[in-house]
DNA sequence: CCAATCATTCGATCGTTGTCGAATTATCAT
DNA sequence: ATGATAATTCGACAACGATCGAATGATTGG
């Protein structure tokens, strides 16, 4: 049932891209989230963890513009998205940068 | 002589702001072509090995960012500008993120 | 089937940003 | 002084991006 929402392949990671993905500040806080466990999560309680004080359409978009940078996977399954962290396709093509920019604190 | 332009304290470091600027391909090529050399250097041979296509005040705006962002310091010395990037300050602040942005290529 | 739920898409707004040409400033060399 | 050189500032413009409310889509539970 669970179907894999479209994302890049780890060959056409832009770098480019994923900076612009990462300079947000709503968009890093759940990446930050979604850094600390390394389990695929329900993308909601991510964003009540994050608390963001934005509305579901921009939540939306930001999880999308996540996805489209290569940074996370989203899988739908039934209503709900199960996100997580693309781990070891990020630290192949961009070693360090994950850890660089939401390790600390 | 040399006065050095105005820069954020390591402090007041800011990862939006430095995700931002490190986000334009542009800025990130000076970056590149300045994190090869560890001397300072005048930022007109910077602009020459990056090759990029834009107009000097474009390039100025760029630099204006990188150093507004703390990226790198920029000395006035007569009619030149002697750039070098702040990586100590980076690095206490945001280690190894300046090495995962422009190390790798 | 119907209603509730979770997420996305659409359309609009509005601020931000990259870019340039022209004008300006500052400095150096003659 | 005068003119040449390096860089910045200014004003403009187009493109982009973050945001929202409303509408739509998809799925589950009764």
């Amino acid at each position: 049932m669970p179907r894999t929402l479209p994302e890049p392949s780890v060959d056409s990671f832009d770098l480019t891209v994923i900076l612009s993905a990462l300079a947000d500040p709503g968009r890093r806080a759940l990446m930050t989230a979604l850094f600390r466990s390394s389990e695929p999560v329900d993308c909601a309680v991510i964003v009540e963890e994050a608390d963001l004080g934005l509305s579901n359409p921009t939540i939306s978009h930001h999880y999308r513009i996540l996805r489209e940078a290569g940074l996370i996977r989203s899988v739908a399954d039934g209503r709900k998205r199960i996100v997580r962290v693309r781990r070891e396709d990020m630290e192949t093509r961009f070693p360090g940068l994950l850890q660089a920019v939401l390790g600390g604190h």
